[in-house]
DNA sequence: ACCTGAACACCGTTCAAGT
DNA sequence: ACCTGAACACCGTTCAAGT
């Protein structure tokens, strides 16, 4: 994934048998920007932008064929295949999440980092179910990881302890983002699983199931289920620090416990 | 997805053009097997074995028209799309998972809720993608939450705050599960990524991330990084019951706190 | 009613050929 | 060295036609 020392300027050749649509943002007497060669940056960038804009599924080369005005041998030249390309992407958003100075005491230095990736997973919903089907060893993900353990250092862990508490911290803030923020559902489609979940909780037998039935409003409104409405309300705000509480309070106070 | 009441015995004709091959694992006089005729659960169980067997992106319309002997279109007859059928394949993995008795004690019987669920999504890694791109209200993801919400009732917990409770942990313990097991990677490449983390590692300034490198060993083992390794190493085992008993502690020992 | 066979409109990736 | 155009081997889904 090297990027090429490549600055040219010479505009691809087209040939005279298309008619080219007119622009009307530009002099009629304007020619066509020359466009800049391909480089993976650009690559990336324009897989982004799709991504972003339709998906995981709404990334196809053709797309970026189309797109960046090339063939797909220029691009597949530089990125190997859609995997590594989607690894790309995700990169590129996680480098964006800022981190905390190493100056700051290490719970408060948590809880930024904790929510600055919540954050951007949030923004990046896209790439939730490329985090979950690949591994990534990348510079923006090394960097994260980096920085999470040392200040679980400066919070006076070492070793394994160590270890499982980045582990569970990770898999709660990773795991959080990523069931809580799903991809919009077709209109139709929600209502039709709305009156299902409903129909559901009503049809419960009130003897088996009363904190169910006491709480209904929250619970329908507010709660993940399995999934089952998360596409419909989301989670409530306050529970992504609820469970962040959990984790801080358990570094704070460690030791074994609750088994 | 009703399964239709159809039960019927008659073979599926064959063409004379074309010479199947020859079963030995069967008297030479046998006629082959009349074919039972599609139900969706067949389709659904077949799409299993295939998901099962290859993950995700293994299981297409094409195979199973070839695994059931079927044209498109039947398959299509019963199941609207591949998404559904997907789903279709979660909850059938989900409704395995079993529920602790009604009468154990709120903690003991989270606790084995969470091991449960955490062993089937253990076992079944290859829902995950379906997990976190797809809304689920089927009826094994509403059993799970509305056991789920008894048990966090009988601890004391009501409205709002049951309702983050039961986002913290089910986003815990769905999240951890999800991030913990990620597909095999090809070996090469697997090689490839592990030198990459070491060398990472090494050329890190001594003074900026004293941490990490204490506990070089457990960091390069055992942590997930930002997923950096996991499909190499996999979790500490422990790691999931640390951030377990995170979360049950703080519903224990409930109130704000932390932030 | 239920299925088949064939088609439609796509994919990711590769390969010979050009400059 | 870097690109194009065309091909290869697939996809999910639909539709007319059969019984």
């Amino acid at each position: 994934m090297a990027v090429g020392p490549d600055e040219d300027t010479r505009a691809r050749s087209g040939g005279d048998e298309v008619e080219a649509p007119v622009r009307t943002d530009a002099p009629w007497f304007a020619r066509p920007e020359p466009k800049p060669l391909l480089r993976t940056e650009r690559i990336v960038e324009a897989a982004h932008a799709l991504v972003h804009a339709g998906g995981r599924d709404a990334l196809s080369i053709r797309d970026l064929e189309r797109v960046l005005g090339v063939g797909a041998s220029a691009i597949y030249r530089r990125v190997g295949n859609k995997d590594q390309l989607l690894i790309a992407v995700t990169d590129l958003v996680l480098s964006q999440a800022e981190l905390p100075p190493q100056t700051m005491p290490w719970n408060d230095a948590l809880w930024q980092l904790s929510l600055a990736l919540h954050h951007a997973l949030k923004e990046h919903p896209h790439v939730h179910p490329i985090l979950d089907s690949h591994v990534l060893a990348t510079p923006a993900t090394a960097r994260l990881a980096c920085c999470a353990i040392e200040i679980l250092g400066r919070a006076g862990l070492k070793g394994d302890e160590l270890g499982d508490a980045y582990n569970g911290w990770i898999g709660y803030v990773l795991g959080f983002s990523i069931i809580e923020n799903l991809p919009a559902q077709p209109v139709d489609e929600r209502d039709e699983m709305r009156r299902w979940i409903h129909a559901y909780v009503d049809r419960l037998d009130a003897d088996a199931f009363p904190s169910v039935l006491a709480s209904r409003a929250s619970v329908l409104n507010t709660t993940f289920g399995l999934r089952w409405d998360a596409g419909i309300f989301g989670a409530r705000g306050g529970s992504f620090r609820w469970g962040l509480t959990a984790v801080i309070d358990r570094i704070a106070n460690r030791g074994p416990r609750a088994g």
